[in-house]
DNA sequence: ACCTATTAAATGTTATAACTTTGATGTTAT
DNA sequence: ATAACATCAAAGTTATAACATTTAATAGGT
């Protein structure tokens, strides 16, 4: 049974398709609400953090289009969101010198140092894959890229 | 590579649990953004949706709670959102004879022609999944209910 | 019967995602 | 060189998801 129990479903899905679909939809919804659960106390929200790591790891200023690039979830919104970021000095926003239109984002010292204390955050994400071996996981992996059809 | 490589990831994931958890995200917004587009030209969200297919699969009134808890999402803002289908002339509401906290919310005709004929999505639905065997896609059932911990 | 706790729906409020427009640069083709 | 087009960030607007509060009705314990 499974999903459709958990959705009082009365009537079978049409297709394994179908049931994937609900499926996804649905285990987004339950693994975002444990993450947004883990960062509510550190008052961040997983878009934030998301840009704060890949400004972490891009070791150099990105522009907000880039940015958005990298998100995971990706935005129309950048610019408030970095804003905000700036806002509690996580970031800094300077115009580039070549390209006027672009604004070059660094991650500051008070970020970085943001970003390490949620290392917790590591072990937090393989409670939460208890129930599935590294394989499982992998497989899992696999099926999501190649749905997208994109290389596994 | 897959997921890093859209993502512009310079590093490799720590484990195959910490990308199953980007993928994810990722995966659902990738499927979630095909769906809204889908939606939209029939004037009509995903959650919107959702609640009219409920009501029609249960074939008879369903109260606001009840509803909230078949949900594929669930939403604290489920009153509004069937305030909304009413509008439309989608749904019909009274008050529960017996338990007069309930309200008895009903699929009109309008609202059952409406999700009638939009039957295609079945189809468009099928076109989305064309990389994946019925296997695969059975298979990604059988990963993701693991992982919340329900049976298959 | 009475008090308390619980449940349900609606409402008020806030933050923000989504969409659109604007204005400033930059690029390309003629 | 210039006109047409493309790109980028920011700002305006709107709809709504998220959160908290309110009001009413019911259930449960004494």
């Amino acid at each position: 049974m499974g999903i459709e129990k958990e959705l009082n479903q009365t009537k079978p899905f049409r297709s394994e398709f179908q049931k994937a679909t609900i499926n996804l939809i649905y285990t987004h919804n339950w693994l975002s609400l444990k993450m947004k659960n883990f960062f509510k106390p550190h008052g961040i929200t997983m878009q934030q953090y998301n840009v704060l790591r890949i400004l972490k790891g891009a070791n150099k200023p990105l522009s907000t289009s880039c940015i958005r690039k990298r998100m995971i979830e990706k935005m129309a919104d950048t610019s408030r969101l970095v804003e905000r970021l700036s806002a509690k000095g996580w970031v800094e926003r300077v115009a580039n010198t070549e390209d006027k239109r672009l604004v070059d984002i660094t991650i500051t010292k008070e970020g970085l140092e943001y970003v390490l204390q949620l290392e917790g955050l590591d072990r937090y994400v393989e409670s939460i894959y208890e129930n599935l071996t590294a394989e499982e996981a992998a497989k899992l992996n696999i099926i999501l890229n190649k749905l997208r059809n994109t290389e596994a």
